[in-house]
DNA sequence: CTTAGTAGTTCCGCCCTGTGGAATCTATCG
DNA sequence: CGATAGATTCCACAGGGCGGAACTACTAAG
């Protein structure tokens, strides 16, 4: 429904990948109820389904169809197409032990803000959002980080793409606020979120740069009651500070001395 | 090249897919490197990856596309098709700790094995078999773990449509050798592997079972210097299986009270 | 044992749409 | 500025993706 078939894209793959998301939100399906949700014919669904299950991204039991796991090999490939997302990862999981709070690595595409790596401290908050989950970036500690060191002008597609919609009462709905929240950020050095994206959940994120660009930001999130104060705007802060420092270090002396090691198929 | 268009699967869904498998062999890559690599129109290639950016499964910067991030969440939610799944990491966490070798927990999916966990202990091998990696059943200890737990009948189909390919000096080539050692795993309730997969590596794996069926394996690894002698045979194993035996009982109990967290696009 | 019903699979002809070649546009470099 | 390489757009053709209908495989009910 959300989907656009915008321009003129390739039907065909659209509607595979269409199978794939409905696979996705339904788990274990059968055939026809991914024909009729889709309202694709069942011959048609068959084809696709087949032509999937033969490439392995489709497994089925019996008459279930479900997503097939040779999809965990491109999700590990996407999270270390850039040899600084698995650096990051050692700090996250520092920085969710020393915080007892949670700890993300959140990184832009396509305008969203994706997690790569979340580990949950000591008092952990719920699970749910989890590795690849995607987010808007307006609403985010993480995404304001990113934003607040992209040129104005990606910035700008951005919002047109997606908007500012409105996840929690203080989300920031209004394009000039943004811009004047981004102002701050960037001088601050840090982004905060209070209570933006979730009622009752606080973050606060640094940008990773690289060569002046972000390309990624460390995120700290917890319950509102919890993330207050000095702790909230000072000490958790520069304990990102450090981390982002350090790994920026690594990003850039590795930067080109990286063997990314081959994927053999 | 490995690729079959056996019967008479969608062709453009395949396409596409050919188009994904390049990007993550090759990494970020122009459209003709893509085109001339696949014997594509770069019309063709254009459109394919016009449709898979519309869809953010493929991301561009600049003239260089790569694979896109959107993928780590499909890759999620292989990783947590079944509950079962996420209850194993804890185990293999503990396993990576208890012996400072690799641990790893194998599923099998299309007659091949698939790594969804993979902890590294204190004394770590080098890194490259991870997440999402796939391996043949009847050369790791994991994939002879699961074998031996599985209908006869469906380990031919494996067999027929895999092979039995050597992978190291003492991999087993012979189909009744196979059907031997594995009724040996069935008497021992455990798999070795004795350089049978890559020459210096052993390992040992215990299968995971729900209703009599595998669900996947628990696997360590090592050097075959030092998994030797009892330790090898008989110290990792029992921790393994007392691992297996906990998360039989979490498995099967909590297989019908699972509330697999809705995913909203 | 038969019959009816449900779900999956195969078949088939239509015509939509995916395809490659050529033309156009864009950027980089000599 | 030309010249080249690469990306993008345009276009006509026919290959192949599509849905409807026929067929098969199971189950359940009578």
């Amino acid at each position: 429904m959300a989907d656009r078939n915008d321009t003129d894209a390739i039907q065909t793959t659209n509607t595979s990948f269409e199978i794939i998301h409905a696979l996705q939100e339904l788990g274990p399906a059968r055939l026809s109820a991914i024909a009729d949700r889709l309202g694709l014919a069942e011959s048609t669904t068959h084809r696709h389904l087949q032509t999937l299950s033969d490439l392995r991204y489709v497994s089925r039991d019996g008459d279930r169809y479900q997503i097939g796991l040779r999809f965990a090999r491109l999700g590990r490939a996407a999270q270390t197409r850039d040899p600084a997302y698995e650096m990051a990862k050692p700090h996250i999981q520092e920085l969710a032990e020393e915080t007892g709070e949670r700890a993300q690595f959140v990184v832009e595409d396509h305008g969203l803000g994706i997690y790569l790596h979340v580990e949950t401290g000591s008092r952990a908050v719920r699970v749910g959002f989890g590795v690849g989950r995607q987010i808007h970036l307006h609403s985010s500690s993480a995404g304001k980080a990113i934003l607040a060191h992209s040129p104005r002008e990606h910035v700008d597609d951005i919002l047109d793409q997606w908007g500012l919609p409105a996840h929690a009462t203080n989300t920031i709905t209004d394009r000039d606020a943004l811009y004047d929240e981004l102002e701050t950020v960037r001088e601050r050095g840090v982004a905060f979120n209070r209570e933006e994206h979730v009622d009752g959940l606080n973050g606060t994120a640094v940008p990773v740069k690289r060569d002046g660009r972000a390309v990624g930001a460390l995120a700290v999130a917890g319950p509102s009651h919890r993330l207050t104060g000095e702790w909230f705007e000072d000490e958790v802060p520069s304990m990102m500070l450090a981390a982002a420092n350090e790994l920026e270090l690594n990003v850039t002396y590795a930067s080109d001395a990286s063997a990314t090691d081959h994927i053999v198929e």
